[in-house]
DNA sequence: TCGTGTTATCTTGTATGCTTGATGCGGTGA
DNA sequence: TCACCGCATCAAGCATACAAGATAACACGA
């Protein structure tokens, strides 16, 4: 258990490097859904006091990566199929909004620079899963940015990365995620107002791509039901 | 300075209560925006140690009625009329989400449940603004809790509260206060499937009885300008 | 008089030790 | 054999103590 202590770069704050820590930690895989986390024992490892360790144990339980047992204990938040499809189903309206809002508010700058992160997800081969998953957050985080509300960015990044540290994109095979990184030229061509389809349409056709039935908990899949009035 | 301590009902955590004594000062404006909050200060006040309320200001920081200054402390927040908006124009989006699921699983007994909390406020008469906000954010977690999807309801429940934090409803006046919380009754209406306005629509009307162009940063400022493919 | 450097002091950040509540095991009785 | 009660054990919650960064006032020099 030669784990690196965590001071080896002087940052800020000894907490935002142990969170920084055990986040990497739960989204490489190393701690597993339903894990049970212990402050001393994570406390060692780390070489600091439980302090840090426990107040970057409860910022991680804010963001919902993990689940806390009161008095019990924090444990790896498991992520169930139905849990998906809600956070999918929110992000549906809000990504489709910052969609929107980024195409009312576009620039050549900001187009050129959204237009490299495409490039830049179209040359990737044979990368890890990882990389994969760090290029398409980067990529949805930029438009989040170029939406100018940064409330809805900053709820967007309290919903999504979540997903993320699952593993979501692991199981779902080499070249399906090859075709979900190319996928996001049709967003950018949204975003210029170049597509056909609406934004609703596209981050819709885009989520299909990686998990199933994303709109099941939104008012997408109510409307044949309810009529067409929402 | 006979500040209650806060043992009296002894509840899950002392970090919980002071997260909750703490909230309530600044919603009551005893703690006004910008002040600097000192944790051995309110250590001493509480007859706590600053474990708890350190931790309760990270949460209540979290929760964004703090702001946070490294190494300088904690600060209540202060929203400018512009993060009023963007935080308006995402809520209208989940919030029109939320009716529409709402509406699409209405059940009798949650309509009758959603009817008290009309009835309610519509019989509220000369009450503070505070009971008042009170009424509103009841009736309005209600239905984000109707529709079914916890990480929607989260999602408001991290977004709005700090709307009334800030006395928004305070400086609108008595009979504007008494029309908005009549207002209820509308989207009550759309929920049932009886409104001829859609859910958006009513929302929208909704937030300007309180607030200006509560749509501001919202995909809606921009359609009339942009097209209708939004 | 103004600017800069130094220091005093305050406050947050971190460490360590104690308390309390929860869990699980073993013993006892039916 | 099974159920229930008590006790040992352990980890989270909390308190106290120490360290380090930041601010602001003051003094000194230009």
């Amino acid at each position: 258990m030669e784990s690196t202590a965590v001071r080896e770069l002087p940052s800020a704050t000894l907490k935002a490097l142990v969170v920084d820590r055990i986040r990497g930690e739960i989204v490489s895989g190393r701690y597993k859904p339903g894990e049970r986390l212990n402050e001393s024992k994570l406390a060692r490892e780390f070489k600091v006091s439980r302090i840090p360790v426990r107040e970057a144990l409860t910022k991680l339980h804010e963001q919902g990566l993990l689940m806390n047992h009161p008095r019990r204990g924090m444990f790896v938040n498991t992520l169930s199929e139905e849990d998906t499809q809600k956070i999918n189903s929110v992000r549906i309206v809000l990504e489709a909004e910052a969609l929107k809002l980024c195409r009312a508010k576009l620039t050549k700058e900001r187009e050129r620079h959204l237009d490299r992160l495409v490039v830049g997800m179209e040359q990737w081969e044979r990368g890890s899963e990882l990389d994969a998953a760090a290029l398409d957050l980067d990529f949805h985080k930029a438009f989040w940015t170029y939406s100018d509300n940064n409330y809805l960015e900053r709820t967007l990044s309290s919903l999504v990365p979540v997903l993320l540290a699952h593993h979501a994109l692991d199981s779902i095979g080499h070249e399906l995620v090859r075709w979900r990184l190319n996928h996001h030229r049709a967003l950018l061509e949204v975003i210029q107002g170049t597509s056909k389809q609406t934004p609703e349409e596209a981050i819709l056709v885009h989520l299909r791509i990686a998990y199933n039935s994303p709109e099941r908990f939104s008012s997408l899949a109510c409307t044949t039901i309810i009529g067409q009035r929402g």
